[in-house]
DNA sequence: TTATAGATTGCCT
DNA sequence: GGCAATCTATAAT
């Protein structure tokens, strides 16, 4: 877990005006912030677990029954945060893609915290007595799971819902560092799945993971037996020749 | 008007 | 592994 050295810079409405696929990958390795207020630190924490819901034609999608009050941000401009509240307890952070006037979205399932640890524990109401030293199996319960990790970041509807995450200036936003594409090695650990906790297209492999991440909610989930990967030879993983 | 399922989590056995 | 928690949207009476 390394904190981000270098500056932060926002991915821009064209970054999000494309097929949630390609978004979702992308996003993979790019950082969630929270800005700091009066009273808590800036949170940010990298994305490690992402899943895409396409358009009307996506039965998974929440955009499938139309437009509605509930789902309208998926509808509108690319980059904005579509939150919804699920199962009585929880909040799910999303964002939207493709033009706007058209359906889809990458929904956030997982992060790996890099600052504001502290006040992501007080948000998720758990204790971690010896934060600098806990082990990841410890912080893993912060942010590893979509309802975890909008806790974690303290995130609601009618606090966020519809906020631009392509500004510096929102309260929640993405950024990637600068200069820093993502790494040869993660390039080469991005795994799809099939999504989680659905029931309609559950085959479809939707769910993008840097894979080996300990931050990953569910490391592999095989989609009861619909999708049985291709068992590929483990490749020779190349120790990098120089490490950045 | 009532019933049920849901892009989840945490506690219980 | 089972299930309660408990709001929202939609389907079924």
């Amino acid at each position: 877990m390394s904190k981000p050295r270098s500056e932060l810079r926002p991915l821009n409405h064209a970054f999000y005006t494309r097929d949630p696929r390609r978004v979702a990958r992308e996003l993979l390795g790019k950082i969630l912030v929270r800005n700091e207020t009066s009273h808590s630190a800036r949170l940010t924490a990298r994305i490690v677990e992402v899943e895409a819901y396409l358009g009307e034609d996506d039965p998974a999608s929440h955009s499938a029954v139309g437009r509605t009050l509930r789902n309208s941000v998926l509808f509108g401009p690319p980059g904005l945060a579509y939150v919804y509240f699920i199962y009585g307890t929880h909040y799910c952070l999303n964002v939207s893609c493709e033009p706007d006037g058209q359906a889809g979205g990458v929904l956030f399932r997982a992060l790996e915290p890099l600052t504001g640890l502290k006040e992501m524990a007080e948000a998720r109401d758990i204790e971690i007595p010896d934060l600098a030293h806990a082990k990841i199996k410890t912080l893993v319960n912060l942010t590893s799971g979509p309802g975890r990790m909008a806790e974690a970041f303290s995130v609601t509807r009618t606090r966020d819902n519809g906020c631009d995450l392509t500004s510096q200036a929102s309260s929640l936003w993405i950024g990637e560092e600068i200069g820093k594409k993502l790494g040869d090695r993660e390039h080469l650990s991005i795994r799809t799945t099939p999504r989680i906790g659905i029931t309609k297209a559950a085959d479809k492999p939707l769910r993008y993971i840097l894979d080996g991440n300990p931050f990953v909610s569910k490391p592999i989930q095989g989609g009861t037996g619909a999708s049985p990967r291709p068992r590929r030879k483990a490749a020779q993983v190349r120790k990098p020749a120089t490490k950045k």
